[in-house]
DNA sequence: CATCTATTTAGAAATTTAACGAAATAGATT
DNA sequence: AATCTATTTCGTTAAATTTCTAAATAGATG
């Protein structure tokens, strides 16, 4: 099931950062490492776990790897939630 | 912060499987255990985490523990997510 | 084509998590 | 008070996660 791959992906807070810091748009693998005082090969990881997740996707642009939010995942994590603080 | 706290909680299966159960009402730890195929410490030790982050509150009843969800804790949660699916 | 540059992959160490059985505790019940 | 019952705590083990450095890769750039 994909919610246990989104809720896991969701449980570390560098990872959570990550995906706020793509809300304001794509960035490159080396411009999100720099904002951590992390490895480059660390953020990667993080990186691989989220795209694994589909939370994110990569577009190649250059030398670069650019990421972006792939937002529709989100909503079964939502949907979720709701359902557990909504319906009786 | 609690966020954190709400996010790892809600990252295992087993634990949003308790969450889920709970929706329908309170319910002994014993009654919980039995359901899942793993040890009464086991369980007990994802209520405590669960207790915790402050997604269940317990209420003791005669011999029993009656573990019950208090929803407003998810509350942060979905505003997280909300937060990054909404407006940029 | 030789070499930068951005990023990933590999391998290893440290930490955290999830699980168990056994022992402890705390509250009813007799 | 003695004992039963529900649940937690303890001590341990195995597996997963997070991080690092060093090496590999893949695309531009000169």
């Amino acid at each position: 099931m994909a919610l246990q791959e989104t809720m896991k992906a969701l449980s570390n807070p560098v990872r959570r950062e990550i995906l706020m810091m793509l809300k304001t748009g794509a960035k490159p693998a080396g411009d999100i490492a720099q904002y951590f005082e992390l490895s480059q090969a660390t953020i990667s990881a993080h990186l691989s776990l989220l795209k694994h997740a589909d939370l994110i996707r990569e577009q190649k642009y250059k030398n670069y790897i650019y990421y972006e939010l792939n937002l529709s995942v989100f909503e079964e994590a939502t949907l979720w939630l709701k359902g557990l603080t909504n319906e009786k």
